[in-house]
DNA sequence: AATCATTATCGTAATATTGCAATATACAAA
DNA sequence: TTTGTATATTGCAATATTACGATAATGATT
């Protein structure tokens, strides 16, 4: 086949996967990593740090917008790429509790 | 083309997306899930839970392992999966990095 | 209006992923 | 040794991803 079977997950399974499948190549890392130090979020500048091509990263980029990841603001003549606050959070306490599953649980291998 | 050019990026970088990639899937969500809350680790249970075929999860048990998120001990007749400990910690601390670096920046959009 | 700069989309080729039936392997038990 | 049980691998078809050149679309500037 080669579609995902949404549908035999929970909703909570398949938000964790889409947001782990965002992250999931090291372009779009690349891109959340610049996000996060630099004050800049013009898509110009972001492309000039990714060493592939505009559409290229163009096209991660709107896999991260997909996502919910980022989100973009028209910036004047170009647009301005921001990492989306709520999604972001939601993001980050939802694998959270996975972590902190793990701390609690008792390992038996 | 329809290769990751990893070359170009860090190893932190592709490191952390193959960590994330390995999770961009419901039901490896729901594996990883199901080892966290229970005791038990054996192979065909993990099979009974997930809604799929046994080597469709066999697959991604494979793929798990291989990114090194969870190991496989043989139990008498039939195999044990755990998280892996080292890892599983390894990639809490590089996530956690990320999620710091964002409450710390300044927004600009 | 014409031009330039910025970003998105299209088209296409190469490769990867998803899923399963069929089969193989490995090990335990009878 | 044969039979059964548990897990992995193979082979294949359908779909998705990755990447980029070419081109379109949008908005600013002249």
């Amino acid at each position: 086949m080669g579609a995902t079977k949404t549908d035999h997950f929970t909703e909570k399974q398949n938000e964790i996967a889409t947001f782990a499948k965002a992250l999931g190549h090291p372009a779009r890392i690349a891109i959340i990593e610049y996000l996060l130090k630099t004050d800049s979020c013009i898509c110009g500048d972001i492309v000039n740090i990714i060493p592939l091509a505009q559409p290229t990263v163009s096209q991660h980029l709107k896999e991260l917008k997909n996502a919910g990841l980022i989100k973009g603001n028209i910036e004047g003549n170009s647009i301005c790429y921001c990492i989306d606050d709520k999604t972001w959070k939601k993001f980050e306490k939802t694998l959270g509790s996975l972590f902190i599953k793990y701390d609690l649980q008792k390992k038996c291998c």
